[in-house]
DNA sequence: AAAAAAC
């Protein structure tokens, strides 16, 4: 499935140990082999040859992996032969217990986690369902009635069938939780453990998580025994692969910002993250009136919408998906060139996730994003979490220039004197900026000058700009605020 | 502070 990345050059221990295995080389039943076969799928990513042995095995596994690592694949195979290989030993096999239970955080993630499960388990004989709020439950019932061996589920539709009695969990023997540390700060632990109470004590738990919190690691303490880590990632790192930005400009600029963005860059397949649902709403309602198109995918929207949102996406008639966290975690989209963050997250462990949506099997991606004089701190902490400074650009037309009473861009002297708050200038913020048609190259780049050992010396802009000296004061000004920062 | 997830 569009879970296995494409291989790369093979860089770390692992990646080359993974590189001369093979999917035949584990074991695996032919049915499994077979469906693999049929995608073309011959070499298992780092994390799959890490995971398929160990959870063959039958021990339990704490991995930090990020999407796009091939996690999916890593578990499923493995649970698919295990089920295979210990078939019908139930004692009731009449009353259809669950033996596998995949939590997932969101609804839309549970989705494509069931999508692959289906795919890799076809050619045998069992049975997956994936159940989640939002959609009418009677389906589900009677899927789950007629018995499954595999559930894949958000935790509260699941505990609604629970309370049904349509679904029998004490029996499970394989739980797997997907992208824990999402599970945690969304708040799901009570229902994770009223879940947990319902499974039966010995059974093999599979925990995964794109993040290494200490929350995380008391939860592993306390769910797994004796677990096996496996990590591919550096974790709390964000990818090589993506080349990172910000873009300093005002509040009231940056649906402007977004859509002057993505035209100038000629961006389509790119996911815009607002913090709030309705401003995701908004970014949506601005660039489409801009000619762009642009839909807007979040809680708020009914499961029909926001399916059908990620559907016209993957599909292409959607260009710009603007988000939610709802779609920071989990989602495989192929060819996503770009990712831009219209807000900075609240948590500097999101901005890993989100820029994680970009950059995946081994392709280059931007993440863009833009800040506010208000970001400073959680900037701060975005830094210290990835552990690299983030280059810090300025978008022409933009905080300092055309947005104004001129419809162009400053010139450098008209650019020097001025304040930098709107108020003082005494300006009224013009509410629909038109980006000039003609060929007046709008952008100038004012490169911020990283530290000497920072990583973000080697990023380069993605188009082709003119470059403009920062101003010395306003450079000590920068690094004062990163130097404080670590 | 806000997002997600059950009716």
């Amino acid at each position: 499935m569009t879970d296995t990345p494409l291989k790369t050059a093979p860089e770390t221990v692992a990646e080359l140990a993974a590189d001369t295995l093979r999917f035949d080389s584990f074991g695996l039943a032919p049915e499994i082999l077979r469906a693999l076969n049929e995608q073309g799928y011959v070499h298992p990513t780092p994390i799959q040859a890490q995971a398929i042995p160990v959870v063959l095995q039958g021990r339990d596994v704490m991995g930090a992996a990020q999407t796009g690592t091939g996690k999916t694949a890593g578990f499923s195979l493995p649970i698919i032969q295990l089920l295979m290989a210990h078939a019908n030993t139930s004692a009731s096999p009449a009353r259809h217990p669950v033996r596998a239970l995949i939590l997932t955080p969101t609804r839309e993630l549970a989705d494509q986690v069931a999508e692959n499960v289906k795919a890799y388990s076809r050619h045998t004989a069992l049975r997956a369902a994936v159940v989640f709020g939002g959609v009418d439950m009677a389906p589900q019932t009677a899927i789950l009635r007629n018995g499954v061996e595999i559930v894949i589920a958000t935790p509260g539709r699941l505990l609604d069938h629970v309370a049904q009695k349509s679904v029998n969990l004490s029996q499970t023997q394989i739980l797997i939780m997907d992208e824990a540390d999402r599970m945690l700060d969304m708040g799901f632990l009570p229902d994770l453990q009223r879940i947990i109470n319902l499974l039966p004590k010995q059974r093999q738990n599979l925990m995964f998580s794109a993040t290494f919190s200490p929350e995380i690691k008391k939860l592993s303490a306390s769910f797994l025994n004796n677990p096996v880590s496996i990590e591919v990632a550096r974790s709390n790192a964000t990818s090589e692969n993506v080349t990172q930005v910000l873009y300093k400009v005002e509040e009231d600029e940056k649906r402007d910002a977004v859509a002057f963005i993505i035209r100038e860059r000629g961006l389509k397949q790119v996911i815009v993250f607002s913090n709030t649902k309705i401003g995701a709403s908004r970014v949506a309602v601005h660039l489409v009136k801009q000619g762009i198109k642009a839909t807007a995918i979040h809680g708020d929207k009914s499961q029909q919408e926001r399916m059908a949102a990620l559907e016209a996406f993957k599909r292409g008639e959607v260009e710009i998906l603007v988000a939610t966290d709802v779609a920071a975690r989990g989602l495989d989209i192929s060819e996503m060139p770009c990712v831009i963050n219209f807000d900075l997250p609240y948590n500097a462990e999101d901005y890993v996730h989100r820029i994680g949506r970009t950059g995946r099997a081994g392709a280059k991606g931007d993440a863009i994003s833009l800040h506010t004089d208000k970001d400073e701190r959680l900037l701060t902490d975005i830094e210290k979490l990835i552990k690299q400074k983030i280059v810090r650009l300025q978008l022409a037309g933009f905080v300092a220039t055309s947005l104004h009473t001129e419809r162009r861009p400053f010139s450098n002297s008209e650019r020097a004197g001025r304040p930098s708050d709107r108020s003082e200038r005494n300006e009224r913020p013009m509410r629909s900026y038109q980006p000039p048609r003609e060929k007046i190259d709008p952008w100038f780049l004012k490169p911020y000058e990283p530290s000497a050992n920072s990583q973000a010396t080697t990023i380069k802009p993605a188009v082709k700009l003119s470059v403009e000296e920062v101003k010395p004061q306003k450079k000590a000004a920068l690094l004062g605020g990163l130097v404080k920062a670590s």
